[in-house]
DNA sequence: GACCAGGCACATC
DNA sequence: GATGTGCATGGT
C-alpha cells in the first residue's frame, strides 16, 4: 500500500472513530506536570495503578517541579508504589527533573519548545525517556505536533494491514505525521480514540464486533 | 495462579 | 540491529 492510500485509511479511521466515540478529552491530568508524572509512572502499567500514586504525590504536595527536585529518591519510591517497578520509575522521575532544572531553570517550557525534532531529542536523551513517553509529553504537556505510538496503535494498523509486527515506533508516527493535517487536537484526540477503540476491540481476547473499525478492511484475531 | 497493563534500559549474540 | 530479560504493582 502508497503512502497515500495510508493516508486516507487513517484518516477515515480517524474519522469513524470521532463519530463513535466523540471527544476524548486527554490528557486525564489537572497540570502539564501532572502529565510528565503520568507518562512517566504509566510505563508498562495500568492507569488505575497510577492514579493511586498521583493521588498520594498530590496529598504529599510533591506534584510541583520545586517539591519534585527536593524530595529524596526514597520518599519518591515509596508514594509511587503502586504504580509498579515503583525504584525504576522514581529514579527516571527525578532524572527528568535533574534535567530539567539543570538545564531549563525549571521550566518545561523551555525544555518542550523550540524545533520539535530538537526538543523531542532532549527528551529522548533523559534516561528512562523513550519514544513513546517523549511524544506524550510533547503532545499532552507541550501542545507539540507529534504522535504517539502505543501498544493499541501497534495492534489496530496492524490488524488492519497497515503495518508489519516489524515495523518501526518511528515509521509509524511518519505514517501519521504525513497523513494529517496541521491541527495539533486531531494529534491529541487521534491517540487517545485508538487507545479507546484498542481496549474496546483489540485486545488479546477483545472481538471486532460492535468495532467501529470493523467495516474497515481487516483480519479478525487469530 | 496466570496473564495483562498507555515501556525502557541494558546485556548478549 | 535483533532479541531477551529485569523491573513489580494491581486488576481480571
Amino acid at each position: 500500500m502508497d503512502e497515500s492510500a495510508v493516508g486516507q485509511v487513517l484518516r477515515e479511521m480517524y474519522d469513524r472513530l470521532a463519530s463513535a466515540y466523540g471527544p476524548q478529552h486527554w490528557w486525564p491530568a489537572q497540570t502539564a506536570t501532572e502529565v510528565v508524572v503520568g507518562a512517566i509512572l504509566t510505563q508498562n502499567t495500568a492507569w488505575t495503578n497510577v492514579e493511586r500514586a498521583i493521588a498520594v504525590l498530590e496529598d504529599s504536595a510533591c506534584l510541583t517541579w520545586e517539591a519534585l527536585r527536593e524530595v529524596s529518591e526514597q520518599s519518591l519510591a515509596r508514594m509511587i508504589r503502586s504504580s509498579g517497578t515503583y525504584r525504576i520509575k522514581a529514579a527516571r522521575l527525578k532524572a527528568f527533573v535533574g534535567v530539567l532544572w539543570s538545564a531549563h531553570d525549571g521550566l518545561l517550557e523551555s525544555l518542550l519548545g523550540g524545533e520539535l525534532e530538537a526538543a523531542r531529542a532532549r527528551l529522548l536523551a533523559i534516561s528512562g525517556v523513550g519514544p513513546e513517553t517523549a511524544d506524550s509529553v510533547l503532545l499532552y504537556a507541550g501542545g507539540r505536533r507529534t504522535f504517539v505510538v502505543d501498544a493499541y496503535t501497534r495492534r489496530v494498523l496492524r490488524r488492519h494491514g497497515l503495518i508489519e509486527a516489524k515495523t518501526g515506533y518511528e515509521d509509524i508516527r511518519k505514517m501519521f505525521h504525513a497523513a494529517l493535517g496541521a491541527d495539533v487536537q486531531v494529534f491529541n484526540e487521534y491517540h487517545a480514540l485508538m487507545v479507546e477503540v484498542g481496549k474496546r476491540h483489540c485486545r488479546p481476547q477483545a472481538r471486532c464486533t460492535g468495532c467501529p473499525l470493523a467495516s474497515l478492511p481487516h483480519q479478525e484475531q487469530a
